[in-house]
DNA sequence: TTTAAATATAGGTTTGACAAATATGGTTGT
DNA sequence: ACAACCATATTTGTCAAACCTATATTTAAA
């Protein structure tokens, strides 16, 4: 039997033994890219078998804490944390709370104004020239009419992770991967139906253009008319959709 | 052997079966607190052996997607997502980012002075009596002397906690979780053994002070001395820090 | 010297069994 | 008739032993 500080048991004896490693990685005592003992090896130092070895570490592979690679030069390996890999995490959840109807688009509305300002004014300041050329490339895909809805959705995302990075800063950066993973999306998904994608195209434009000249307050002003437009097609949406189901 | 949409095995059989599973929460073929099929039927389903059925179900429960219950009435329940449990994962993550040297302190000030800007913005115009007295309760628990160092940089989480569920933004909130649970005991981590604990407490007073009487320039003013007096205390850290190394 | 095959080592999967927890339902005593 | 209690069935949790599969290293042959 496995026991914690408290010699209490606490939870499934799989789950203690996560903690435990977690434990280890998080103070430091298992240092990046590190191998782990072999899966046998912290059986036996465990005092448990090796199946229930192996739902601990899933649940740390879960986390993206770990890898494991097979093979005599293989094992189990801890990762070394990138935000990137933060992004999928953050985006189940965040998409998943979206969807359950925990937000409602005013409050997302609102944060994507305030936080995107923010990297707004940063990205005037910070931007270099790699940033810029990513964000026209972006613009450029999206101003094809050939481009399908999908991609067109994909490219806005990645145009918006551009600007962020722009911003050069590295803690907002993983923060803003909630609202560009999940909430521009969720923000996108009613709109782009619309076909207006013109207008996105062109406020994208003000916005890259204000960013390039270091105009932080005519990138924040495209910014809030973007949002404003996107607001407004939510809400003609939402009016068509109860009128067509009224009829 | 489980094949995905394009008939091309990607990853391990759990990992293939949890992001099956994943997908059928994530666009609501499983509604929340749905029981799931017994761990031998998703076996017989999936054509898989129970314990890769396991792996993938501690892979989900890992990221709080699912819960298991032993019992006749037990089973794996699909999870009410919730923020609060982002917290944990989110915590861990960026910890661990920071810990291994990925930010330094002039990224972190910089987005804490941005981020809680906005907090401090929209807690000025929304709050209510109930964040103001959770604010107010910490402060006196930070004015105590008798408070040790550890209860300190809770309550210090706690009081900017309340401060960003003031703001009345669940997407704010969310996004938040990052730097108030990671970013603020890193700051704080240098910075306590000073003991210059009665100028915190002074300044976010003022910030109290300033987000009742919904004065949002001078809530602002206020974080930003907070910011920059934890700053120069890091700074004046590093520096005594060097000091007594080369002593 | 280069290439190809054998081998050892690691994780990945299966089978089968038993342990532990817990709601259900029946039994017994009042 | 009702309530307390216990047996049981169901479901997850854990263990054990074996075999499969991928891969780096080593060895042998061209």
């Amino acid at each position: 039997m496995v026991l914690n500080y408290d010699g209490v048991v606490r939870g499934s004896v799989a789950k203690q033994v996560a903690d435990s490693i977690r434990e280890a990685i998080m103070d430091g005592r298992l240092k990046m890219d590190e191998r782990l003992p072999t899966e046998e090896e912290l059986a036996r130092r465990f005092g448990i078998s090796r199946p229930t070895v192996r739902e601990a570490l899933k649940r740390l592979a879960a986390q993206n804490l770990i890898q494991s690679k097979r093979g005599p030069s293989g094992g189990t390996f801890v990762m070394r944390p990138d935000p990137a890999g933060l992004s999928g995490t953050i985006t189940a959840a965040a998409t998943l709370l979206v969807g359950v109807g925990a937000f409602d688009i005013d409050e997302i509305i609102t944060a994507r104004r305030e936080t995107e300002a923010i990297c707004c004014r940063l990205a005037a300041a910070n931007r270099k020239e790699e940033e810029l050329a990513a964000m026209e490339a972006e613009i450029t895909l999206q101003s094809d009419s050939a481009t399908s809805d999908e991609e067109f959705c994909a490219s806005d995302v990645r145009f918006h992770r551009a600007l962020v990075r722009a911003s050069r800063n590295g803690p907002l950066e993983l923060m803003m991967y909630t609202v560009i993973e999940a909430f521009i999306p969720i923000t996108n998904m009613i709109v782009v139906r619309m076909r207006e994608r013109q207008q996105i195209v062109s406020l994208h434009r003000d916005m890259l253009d204000a960013v390039r000249r270091s105009d932080a307050p005519a990138a924040i002003t495209a910014l809030e008319r973007l949002l404003d437009y996107l607001r407004a097609m939510y809400n003609a949406t939402l009016t068509a959709r109860a009128a067509r189901s009224a009829s």
